[in-house]
DNA sequence: AATGAATGAGATTTCATTCAT
DNA sequence: CATGAATGAAATCTCATTCAT
């Protein structure tokens, strides 16, 4: 009895393996091809030929399209409590730099998914609320905050602290979206050192001549 | 024989501005609702009714709601050319200063046309191609020359000016882009100067403080 | 101008009828089908081929499949209350005969929707209620009240009179609904005579031989 | 040997009780789920549920969704042979009320049964024919029967006995429907008593006052 | 025997586009 | 030129049934 309750939870763990197994693969396949042609350009069909099953074994999944947008909404949680992990202490130029280049990494291993989520929530207001405000609120708070302990330290002059992260946020997208737009072609470790130097030099000192 | 013909010349003018009129209303109905909802979420009966006609009249006007979506993109020519021409010489900290409120006002002026254009030039190729490399890439390059001779003349730091020109979009864009989605609300005259200001101050001069 | 205006009222006039004659087709064949098959066995392409049209055409008159079935539902208003316009005086045996015949005339003209209804009514709350209970309601009232003003008047013995009123009913559908069903073939005028005159008959001195 | 032989006979018996138990719970969950939603807008899946156990499992016991409601249509049989059985020799008023009660009780307690019948065999002429007519048609056939056998004795008037057993059973549908239905709460024993003898008394002596 | 998963067939509904007036 | 109506094509989703374990 014991041996058949045994072989029983081996199946059924196998199974469950088997089914989430499924799960990433649809959200995979829906992240790539919602990517491509946008959620409403994209078609269930499309996305079940993607993830090489039966349209209606999604459905199995899923309990609508929708749902699987909003599954892959779910997985930017990961890229902005990353980032934010990894945001530390940014002490220096250095570490700034260090740490955009772990954010351009981040994006790139999970482009469809931050290109999807870009593009939606430019249309779709509960995307937007709930993810990108949600999370990437997040990092533009977090950013916020460094920037007016700096002021305070005197470090950084006496700025609009909120404008200032907005800002700093447009250059990092300067650098990302033609990235995830597929305009600029994936750069190489040491090209991404060279942007995120340059975007961190420009930010701290500006573009301009020092006069002595 | 003559009076005839004038007078036809006059109805077919009369026609040809009426025709013209319908033109500008299909597109800027159009423009609203793929502003809203993206292309491929729009109908054409939205648009007709947004545009208060019937929907097969649309098709008296444009071959296809594709077509729509071109006559739009179409009018982002007037958008960046003025912007160049705006761009005369930007001498100094507030040439450039109103020269980043004016485009701000253009976009604000266009704003369902620039909705949709960023919309859909993230998706489609042809809009891409076409219009925003074709339109923003002109800005993207007099904004490195532009660059480029500031750095010959001493003013600029050597720096990679694409790069740098990149990232100055960037920065605009980070003003501009939460507006476009309605996030900010749209800024008085004053706080578009303020923006504009403190833009061009972190960009020419970064946020450090200078060491003596 | 006038000739103008006169040509496009003759042309809206006709355009307006013949929408309505096709709405009539749509609710006409969709009785016939709901009949046979019943609403849910019904599909809305044998709907369509029935009304002799393309399956979206449908949906230009009815937002919904079951749209079509409310709108048969509220044909039976008609029905009921034309039997309620019927039911008079109801003086004497015959004209109580009569009111039974001309029921059943109603009930053979409309028969697709009365057995739709019948059917549907039977599984579905809200036509229950809404059609059934409000229509047939009114009769089962308007006879409860005239067998009370008989008992009132002596002439009938004194009995629950809702109760009997429903009773009534039942005897009036064992005629109907075999009809309806399609297990009796049509009756004949003469038919029907006898019919409802058997049913009065009972209702009124029962099958027993009287004793003297 | 044979101890082996008597241990499987006793294996295989359990198994088969299991198994009939198993048939029946499935057709006792599915007649409660086509008497709410009609055969053809109930799902497997709710059948499975109520029946709880898998959807496929259902397959194990029956060939198809329509079997099921085959072995509901079966049941019917009982019903019918019952009251055939207890409609004994209905000497008088008393005794043909005591009958309609015992009707009433065996519908109430086959009540899902009896629904789903009704309405089945309202659209599908399989059932119609094989159940309501076979089953029910004796019913009609022995009261007939009745009938003629007291019109010859005398106690009835002289009336047409296929059409007055008709009239009989839509008298008694009169009672039970409005409870198969749902309108008219269960009626308790005592109720039951009450419209039986209501029915029964119209039957024989009808509504109206005799005339001394 | 029991069942989670897979799926083909098909249902309803939408929508860009064409047609007839 | 304007438009109501018609429609083919296709999209999303459902569901009875089969399959693999």
């Amino acid at each position: 009895m014991a041996k058949k309750t045994e072989k029983r939870r081996q199946f059924e763990d196998r199974r469950q393996r088997r089914a989430e197994q499924h799960r990433r693969q649809i959200v995979e396949a829906a992240a790539q091809v919602f990517a491509e042609k946008g959620y409403a350009g994209a078609t269930t069909k499309e996305i079940a030929e993607a993830a090489d099953m039966g349209e209606s074994t999604l459905y199995n999944y899923f309990g609508s399209k929708r749902d699987i947008l909003l599954a892959i909404a779910g997985e930017i949680e990961t890229l902005s409590e990353t980032i934010l992990q990894e945001a530390g202490e940014l002490k220096d130029h250095n570490a700034i730099a260090q740490m955009l280049v772990k954010a351009i990494d981040l994006f790139e291993e999970r482009m469809p998914f931050a290109r999807t989520l870009f593009t939606e929530a430019w249309l779709d207001d509960t995307i937007f609320q709930e993810f990108v405000v949600g999370r990437l609120g997040g990092v533009h708070q977090q950013l916020a905050a460094y920037i007016a302990r700096q002021v305070a330290a005197g470090v950084f002059r006496p700025v609009d602290t909120a404008l200032c992260a907005q800002i700093a946020l447009g250059m990092f997208g300067s650098l990302v979206l033609p990235i995830l737009r597929g305009i600029t072609p994936m750069p190489s470790p040491g090209e991404r050192q060279v942007l995120a130097s340059a975007v961190v030099d420009i930010f701290l000192d500006g573009i301009r001549v020092r006069e002595a």
